[in-house]
DNA sequence: CAGTTGATAAACTATTTGGTTGAATACAAC
DNA sequence: GTTGTATTCAACCAAATAGTTTATCAACTG
């Protein structure tokens, strides 16, 4: 098993390629085959077979198998783990900082604080 | 400027650092000097100061000036970009799966498609 | 069975990245 | 003006990463 934050670390950092998103990207609109998400790129198939095991070990996708093809899917869940943790930090700031606009003057376009 | 693409990329690389994220989760509790940021680590202030750059350059910090201190602050507006990004396609996929679970038999526990 | 297809493994390389130390800049305070 | 504090710049190093090519494995196809 893998902790969460090891799971979080990972999720961020698969996403943080654009090879790897243009893959997630692509599975949002359904499963894929290794071979069919290496098709739009230029680079080997290898190396899309090695984005998309890093997309699997963060969780975010998950591979299934029919004969020789490996079914690619999406795994929802890891993706809102990602949204939950980005959220949770943001809805903090910008309560504050809704906060500190009610406090003081100017409801909006704020530097300090 | 930068493209928006672009700041998703240097978003999503930004956290995958577990000390980006420490210093974005202690960001979302109230701005913080470079040297506050820095004091929980052990990491050099010359490496955390890197660090706020690189989150500076994603667009999800800014930095102030008071004298010689450099308060930086969290940008909500960019946090939410990502979880954007996230979100349409994970929302894609959910959306997709209900439909397929609607029409097969097993409303949940599906493997396939 | 021989050949083909789909995916992975292994070994290697170039680049990027996260860290270091030491010097430079900028402002404050004495 | 000298000292102290906060931050950044520059040069450098080690480890991680994204890509390559060659070889291997597994399952279908004729």
């Amino acid at each position: 098993m893998s902790t969460d934050d090891e799971l979080v670390d990972r999720g961020f950092a698969a996403l943080a390629d654009p090879v790897r998103r243009a893959i997630v990207a692509r599975l949002g609109r359904g499963p894929a085959t290794v071979g069919e998400l290496a098709a739009p790129f230029e680079i080997s198939v290898q190396a899309v077979s090695k984005h998309v095991q890093v997309l699997e070990h963060a969780g975010l996708v998950t591979k299934g198998r029919q004969a020789q093809r490996r079914p690619v899917r999406l795994e929802p869940a890891a993706l809102e783990r990602l949204t939950a943790w980005i959220d949770g930090h943001r809805l903090l700031a910008e309560q504050r900082y809704r906060r500190l606009d009610a406090v003081l003057g100017d409801p909006s376009r704020r530097r300090d604080t």
